[in-house]
DNA sequence: AGAAGGGGTGTCATCGATGTCATGCCCAGC
DNA sequence: GCTGGGCATGACATCGATGACACCCCTTCT
């Protein structure tokens, strides 16, 4: 019967495998596996194949707690999304996570429903594992946000959307001009032939953008003079259900609107059901343009026309953004301004021109 | 001219303000703040005061890190969902979110795109973490996963399912039966009037879940004995256009069908869509039942009968599981299984009748 | 042949907390 | 007035890595 090795047993202690163990299982010094996992190539051939060796049969896992407190950083992204309700951030953050996969960095996602102090409180759990890059979504945070962002001493960039004035933004921007979406899509309604347009929009009160958004509608409407803005925008979610709530009120208080703006797919898919209940025809009687190019836009009937933001593009951008900050590259373009697409479908689209 | 102190520059060493700092300012030693921190009640109130208040002023934040490796673990959950694109998983996100962080856990989220692999890296990036407990999604892991979650010595818990033998599950399972789902589906329609009954599903190769809600809608196929079943079941991801694209083939093949079981809504929504199109009614031509009570399922033309999974029970059990765990309360039940609600709107239920 | 150079490896202090245990203080009880 | 107990506080070793630097040994150049 074996004597159990009475192992000096300090208070703490558990029975993970350390990289002690691994040293002295393949009769090195630990410096030489950590240098072994951190720059393989620094290491002989010779040892390299032992230790790998070793690690592998002990299923050694490195603790990275431990790791990154002696390096006082970690390979930790953490990125803040508004909200993962809708689709709408779902591309970008599924290719930051891929990017940054690649370059052996672990992205952690955190989710703030819209709320600065819900973000701030997030910002400062993450910052308390001291990420390598924060990655968070606009720019509206609190004022301690601002300055923990700030000071962190980590890359920061702020993504979908773009710095209205200069100091607006606290890292680095990747994004695109909700104003010149608003514009955009009010300015397509009348291009094919809308006389008379609305805009209804959602969580307007939380969500800023949307709010940019309304302001390139109404700055377009002032511009082309047909008529005054027609403003719907209520703070509760985006959904298909207040959509169909929305247009009902509009079409009620206001029934000669040929076209109508949405600041999101969701609202506008409510749109074409309660307009499909209401016998009119898109686009003939009612013009319908959205935002966010969501996953069912393209087979409703009508397929909806809508402002597709560059999704991928936008993650792309970040991720490559701060790895070449975490690389040591300088900086040398603080604000990226990306462009959306308008993709047109029937929705606006008069049947005829087909 | 200030000197500038020329304090003994260790090779590392941040500008970070730390407990020793705190202490020293507020005249106690380390201990006592950390105490303070953790459980402020044991500290007298007197010093209590006066440590909150040089914390305050120095705007000290705790270095989880060094935390975490002096204890061995960390106020961290880790929490992994097969995929944010749609929103099924956001609500029992949320719940699980809001549930921890009123027990001063943070929450992490991977997103695993449905791959064991993926799933497998992300896991071991958590573990590395000393995460105080793991929350996954489903039983479909690969062999390593597995075992670590069997070893790694923090409570497991696996949702949105339910074991089908035993040992199937690594933990505690908090979910319901997709066979089940299926069954009630399929059954629905039948006792509504339907008399040929398809299946269309999507995402099958990855999700297993759909796997076992066909089986229950073949199951149940047989039980009545009315036809053989029809099931078009794909890999692609479960989109509104595929479900558009798979009720066509159907219909094609099989016109005289009358009912049709959806794996998840948004494939009903492309098939109302389709259906619209080819003019048939729903549900008099055309039954059709979904999964997920998805945000616009309540408000297409017709409503979707669907059946709503217990999102957000599903987060609350799990969390309560979990703390109670955590709390070193002996687990007394390792499996969980809830119901899910048939939903019955326009989509199956005659509108003579409504 | 001796000096210079350089790649590979080991030593050791250190990161910033935690948790155990010792200590000191205060007060009640006899 | 002395003892004992309980509670608040402090000393100190420790968690598992990293990284600066020392060192060794072998090659290369003069």
């Amino acid at each position: 019967m074996q004597v159990t090795e009475t192992r000096k047993r300090t208070r703490r202690g558990t029975q993970r495998v350390t990289m002690t163990d691994v040293a002295t299982a393949a009769d090195v010094s630990p410096s030489t596996v950590s240098l072994f996992l951190r720059r393989p190539e620094s290491v002989s051939r010779h040892l390299a194949e032992r230790i790998a060796r070793v690690i592998d049969e002990m299923g050694y896992v490195p603790n990275l707690v431990a790791g990154s407190l002696a390096a006082a950083r970690s390979r930790t992204v953490g990125v803040i999304l508004p909200s993962i309700l809708n689709s709408f951030f779902a591309e970008t953050y599924n290719t930051l996570q891929g990017m940054f996969q690649a370059a052996h960095y672990q992205t952690l996602l955190g989710v703030s429903e819209f709320s600065p102090e819900e973000e701030e409180s997030l910002i400062r759990a993450f910052l308390a594992w001291s990420p390598a890059a924060m990655v968070v979504t606009g720019f509206h945070h609190t004022e301690r946000t601002r300055s923990m962002l700030a000071s962190c001493g980590v890359p920061v960039v702020e993504m979908w959307d773009m710095p209205g004035h200069p100091g607006e933004a606290v890292g680095i921007s990747v994004g695109f001009s909700h104003f010149e979406v608003g514009r955009m899509q009010t300015s397509h309604l009348y291009d094919q032939g809308s006389r008379k347009v609305a805009y209804i929009g959602a969580a307007a009160s939380q969500d800023l953008r949307v709010r940019s958004r309304t302001d390139g509608y109404e700055a377009e409407v002032m511009r082309r003079g047909l008529h005054d803005p027609i403003d719907f925008t209520v703070p509760d979610a985006a959904t298909t259900e207040v959509g169909r709530w929305l247009i009902d009120e509009i079409l009620t208080r206001h029934p000669d609107i040929d076209g109508v703006v949405c600041s999101n797919d969701a609202l506008a898919l409510g749109v074409l059901f309660e307009v499909t209940r209401r016998d009119l025809r898109v686009p003939d009687d009612l013009a319908v343009v959205g935002f966010g190019d969501l996953p069912f836009s393209n087979s409703c009937p009508p397929p909806l026309t809508t402002v597709r933001p560059p999704q991928r593009e936008i993650g792309r951008l970040s991720a490559t953004q701060i790895l070449a900050a975490l690389d040591g590259v300088r900086v040398t373009q603080k604000h990226h301004n990306l462009d959306c697409e308008l993709v047109i479908r029937g929705s606006t689209r008069p049947v005829a021109k087909r």
